[in-house]
Order: structure tokens, then C-alpha cells, then sequence
DNA sequence: CATGAATGAGGATTCATTCAT
DNA sequence: TATGAATGAATCCTCATTCAT
């Protein structure tokens, strides 16, 4: 049974005030970590009540846990269209990043969230949560691997969830340089100052790394 | 002309007592991040007055810049150590993975503060501050590749500063899948619950990627 | 004509829901006191609506006065039936100390929310409504004593209404010790840590102590 | 060793300011009973900041604490400058008598402290603190008791812990009769409106009926 | 220079009460 | 009449910063 971190109220009101805390609260979570980030003040930009808010929330931290189980079922709702219907290994890869680009933009807040939560210091709780989304990203990629190695494609002398790991890691990375302040200004440094005004190139090298390290 | 962050009191303090702040403030900025590090704490730990805590620095900001530009100025040095008299690419890359799972494992408080600092959301000074040192690596594996690629080992139709960056990012991952608790969850995930007894076949495995992805 | 402190809703509504209200908040108001008390707590615990609270009652202070006076008429209940059919002092006042020993320990909520109304700041309604309770044993106390002084029982040279003071303050503060928390350990401070299994010799050794200050 | 409740700080701010706040806090307590008193208020009445107060006590429940601590340590000098140099026992209990209805006068919110007291829920800790003081007067009375009884002036049939416990109520209930509102009342119901015009009417009639009650 | 007591603005949380349904 | 969601004033407590000694 999964576990809730609000109240039943907060299940009934109308979805449009749901989604409007929702977000306020990732905007707030993203941009100020969970510390500094200030109830009162969600409550405030949503134009409800703290007390409405205490209601829908036994305290902050509840609140938090919320909207990182929002966010992660968010993403993980992205993961899944991007992997429905792609046949093959490398056209999965090429959607990933392309969607890594056009999604972290629109949802830069998701992301900067995804980043500090993994700063949390009390992280278990936060990671019950998201370990299923991430559960889902290492089994597809290792399974993949597997495949491609049964097809001749991918070099069999490799570990599939080794190398699913460092897939991924590429992937996180790249998310956070197209929306973490830190890493944007990162990106810049290493490729160059308008790096932002060429995704198709920054796609194209990425892909290119890629293939080159899994495919035969 | 290099900005400080500090007060020459400080510089004029015993070594020994300007390590033991630098050291404890570390510690308590990487576990609790910048808002809810208590300076009157850090004060308190290392046997300092707060009164000389806001002699030595500004105020709280300062003494995190400070912080940040000291382990950076260590990480950096690391870096130097690994990249002196590594004539081959290849074996730079393997020192430089071999160097992260060592170095991580007994300096954790650095990596977690480079992830608190990546973080922030007024990264700007920050961002000054660490530039330097992301400028190194940017440049170095910039170079090697290219270097690489005049010797024909290095595939040609790459551009070399986006691989340099996908090299670090995965660099990066790896840090912090050594140190912070979240990344640490996730590695095990991905790869198997005893990944940290197995510091060779993750070194392998990565130093395999990577030449997979560069070398023809 | 009385002054009620609830609406005639109240009095509607079916007996068992109205004594299941009152019950509870007893219980709360003796446990916790009047301002730690939450009338939100007491509606969740038996089971109606805040709104409804509001509609029986005014506001908290009221749901108090009307709890204070339930409890002052049970209270008085019992005290009548212990007096009834009691023809010699004696008697009563052994009959007095068994029914607070039974009483107090089945009803130790009543008992609590009367050392609770005790401490009440503002106390000048609750002593309105204690009052009428208070004056039947002052009454009864002291005429029993006259009687006692004109039958040549009762020592003479005392004043009946001191000692009818004394008689009762005795029996609270021995009803209390049955019931807080404080005045229990007192109790078994005083006499012995198991007091509580000896409850004929408590009474015995106070009824000697009365019989002794009152009787020739 | 004794624990305390309060940081050294408090210990080494100037003694007018240490009472100060403590008659301030016993005041405030005593008033309006723990939930209720507001530790700001407490703070702006003495002329202090909140920060200090939270200096000197870690919280609300500490500064309780003390202020209990201290008023049982202000109680037990009292009683014990009653008990020096009493060779009998009638005089001694004249004494008290005579001590409880000056002195409560004097320090009416000590004795409404100690009601306060005596009814919180979690009283584990308070009782620890007063314990020592309740243990003091226990024996004391018994002993003179048993004294007594050996030397054929107090009754030989009644037990002397009993008898102690049943004076001390008698006393407890005449200090809260000259203190709280709610037994003020209830005394002038009892004895008549202008007992507060005749206290040695009322010490002399304690005196009757517990010297009645014990003498033979 | 060093100390650490003092400050008070700011933030999390509670709960009596109202009111639309 | 009954309901329970919404409100926001009130309260406990934290911590960056100041300043007198």
C-alpha cells in the first residue's frame, strides 16, 4: 500500500488549486532548497491560507515529500512516452536526448528540484520515492544493452548495468546543465558561450559519445 | 588582483586553528547546506568565539566563499597531482577514475559541498569562484583529445570540447555516487548492492566506456 | 432562573450522543486543562462536526461552563445519595470516605476537572456554578455538627462552620490523592507505596482522625 | 548530582535580573497555568529579549522547571524557618499555621504555583523536583507523631504516617484557601464572608481540631 | 584581538471560530 | 440542522549579527 503524505483534503479540492500549490511549492523547493524555502510564502502565491495549507499538510516536510512524489511521477510520465513504441536501442537513446532538451527547459523547476533533493541530507524517505523512477530508467537501459549484445550490436565485453549506470549519468548531467544555474555556467565554459543556441549539435556529439561507447 | 572573502586576521591566524575552522565549516556546510549551517555552531565545534568567527569574516557568506574557494584550491590541487607527468591520455583517464574512488571516499565532505554548491541559487560568486578549476579540466581534456586526434588515435569526427564535457559530467556522477547519500542509493541500484567492494570492476568498466567512446 | 451555557439544540439532541459529548470533554479538559483543551479534538473524538459544536455551543468557554456544570451535578448526585438516609453523623462521614475511595477511582475524570476548575484564572462563573454544590455540604456539615453539640456528642467549644471547613477540605484533598497525577505520588510519599491496596485502613485511620477532632 | 534545568549564563547574570525573571515567570505561571503563560510576554515584562530568554533556557518546559524549582527551594526555607528551634509539637503546628497565613499573603503566587503544579499532566519531572520538599515535612510530622506517642501525648491506636499526611492537607488546602480565587471563595462559604478580617479566629480553631484530633 | 551575552526579525505550527453548502 | 473546509492571529523557537568588556 502506498504511503501518502497528504490529506484527503488535499486529494478533494478542485484540480486546478491542487496543481497551483503543487507548483508553487516545486518553484519555491527548486529555487530555494528545502530549508529556506518558506511556507508561508507558498501559501501566500497560491492565495490560500496557512492554515488551508496545515491542513492539506501535517507540516513542511510532508508538503515536500508531496510534491517531490508529484515531480517524480511526473518524470517518470516523460520516461515513459519517450520509451513507448521505440523499436531500437540507438533511436531510444537519440528521443532521450532530444526530450532532455526541450522537457528540462519547459520544466527547468523539476529538475532544479531532482538536484536538490539529492543534496537532502535525511535522503531515505526522499529516495522511497524516487527509487521507482530510477528503478524503472536502470532496468530499461540494462535490458537494452542486454539485447543489443544478443543482436551483435553491442559489445559483448561490457557489464549491461555498468554501463546503464554511466548512461545515465550522462543523461542527469545533461538535465541539470539545460536548467541549474552552476551547471549552465558550466556547459558554457566547457563547450562554448552559445551552447544553448545549438541543441541539435549538443544532441548529435551526445549521441555520437554514446554510440561509440556501447555499439560495435 | 585575487578578491578574498576574508580578513587578514585570518591569514595571520596559527595554521593549525585557520585548518581546524576551514575543516569544521566544511563538514557542516556539505552536511546541511548553506541555509541551515549555523555559524554559532561551527563557532562552538572548532573552540572559537562567534565574536572572532565575525572578525575573521564578514558574515555568513563570506565565510562560505571562503570555504568554497579553499576546497576548491584542494581540489584543484588533486587534479595537478593526477595530471603531472601523464604523458598518455589513456592513462590519465584511468588515474583520474582510480583518484576519484579513493580521494571521495576520504575526502566526502568536499564532493558534498561541490554538490551543495551546485545547488545554490545565487551562484554567481560561487560560480567565480570554482571557474578556475572547472577551466582546468575543460581545457586539459579538450587538449589530450585533441592531441589524440592528431595522432590518430582519437576519432576525428568529434568535437572535442563537447567530449570533454560529456568526459567530466561522467566524472562528476561518479564523485557524487561516492559520497552523497542520495547518488549513493542510486549506484547501488543500478549496478548491485555490493558496488562499493568492487572499486576495480567499476574502474574497468568506466576506463572501458570511455575509451570506447574516444579511441578508433 | 438558571443561565444555561448552551443552545436548546443541545438539549435535543438524542441522550447518548449528548452524554458521549459531554463525556469526552470531560476527559479532555481534566487531562489537558482548559486552555490546552482542543474543541476540534473533542468534536473529532466523538464523532460529530465542529460546525455542530459551534451550533450547541457558543464558543469554548461555554462548552466548559456546561461540562463544569454536568460534573458539579453528578458530583452533588452522589454526595445526596451518600447523605440520604443517614441518620447519625458517624455513619455519614464513614460513608463519605468509602464513596470517594469507590467513586473517585471510576471517575477520576470528575475529580481532575475539579482540581482544574480550582486553578482557573477567571474562575468567578465556574464558582458560580460550584457554588450550589459547595453550599449543600457547607450546610449539611455544619448542622450536623450543631446537632452533634446539642445531643452532647460534638465538643462544645468549636465553631461548626471551621470545622464543617475542615471536615471538607479533608475530603478533597483525599479525593484528589485518589485521582492527580501530583497528589497521588504525595500519597504514597506520605503513607506508603502501596496505599493504594489498603484502602480500609486509609479509611479507618481518617475516620479516627475526624471522630477525634470532632467527637467528645 | 542535581540536574538543572537552566544554562550557566543564567547563573552568572546579576542577581537582581535572575529574580527578576524568575518572579516575573512564577507570576506569569502561577496566573495562567503552563500552556498559557507566554514566554514572550515573560521576556517583554522583565525588560529582556526572547533571544535571552532562550539563552538562558533551552525552552518553555525549562524555564517551568526552574521557576518550580526555585519556588519549592523559596517553600522548603520557609518551612524549615519554622521548624528550627520548635521543642513541641503543638507549638510548632501553631507555628505553621500562623506562617501559612502571613506568609501566603505575601507570596500568593508561590502557593498558586504550587496548584498549577500539582495539576499538569506529565508531573513525573515536577514531582522529582518538589519530592524533596513534600519528603521533608512527611517525616517531620511523623516523627513528632511517634515523638509524641512516647510520650503519652498523642494518641497510641492511629498511625503516624497517616496522621502526618492527614495534617498536611489540612495545611495544603489552607494555603490555596488564602491564595487561589476558586478555595477563597469556597472558604467564605464555608466560614463566613469576613474570614480574611480574622485569622486568628481560624488559626485558633485549627489548631482546636487538629490538636483534638491528635492529643489525647 | 578575543569573548560571548544580548538582540529581534523571521519562520513553523496550532486552533478557536466562521460560513458556504 | 449538520458539515467540515477555510481562516489567520497568536506563539514557540532559531540564528545571523552586534557590541561592551
Amino acid at each position: 500500500m502506498k504511503q501518502k503524505y497528504h490529506s484527503n483534503t488535499f486529494d478533494n479540492i478542485p484540480n486546478e488549486k491542487r496543481l497551483r500549490i503543487l507548483e508553487t511549492a516545486i518553484k519555491e523547493f527548486a529555487d530555494l532548497g528545502y530549508d529556506s524555502a518558506n511556507i508561508n510564502n507558498i501559501a501566500n502565491k497560491c492565495g490560500i491560507s496557512i492554515g488551508s495549507m496545515y491542513k492539506y499538510f501535517k507540516n513542511k516536510h510532508d508538503l515536500y515529500l508531496t510534491v517531490v512524489e508529484f515531480s517524480v511521477k511526473k518524470l517518470k510520465k516523460v520516461l515513459e512516452d519517450i520509451i513507448i513504441d521505440k523499436k531500437d536501442f540507438l533511436s531510444m537513446i537519440r528521443s532521450i536526448v532530444k526530450a532532455i532538451q526541450v522537457y528540462t527547459r519547459n520544466n527547468v523547476y523539476l529538475t532544479k528540484l531532482y538536484n536538490q533533493m539529492s543534496t537532502e541530507n535525511n535522503s531515505e524517505l526522499v529516495w522511497k520515492i524516487a527509487y521507482e523512477m530510477e528503478n524503472i530508467t536502470a532496468d530499461l537501459y540494462a535490458s537494452y544493452i542486454k539485447i543489443g549484445q544478443d543482436e551483435n550490436i553491442v559489445r559483448k565485453d561490457i557489464s549491461p548495468r555498468h554501463f546503464a549506470f554511466f548512461l545515465d549519468n550522462l543523461f542527469i548531467l545533461l538535465q541539470f546543465s539545460y536548467s541549474c544555474d552552476y551547471y549552465k555556467e558550466r556547459m558554457k565554459l566547457y563547450v562554448s558561450e552559445d551552447v544553448f543556441d545549438n541543441d541539435d549539435l549538443m544532441a548529435d556529439e551526445l549521441v555520437k559519445f554514446i554510440s561509440s561507447a556501447l555499439f560495435i
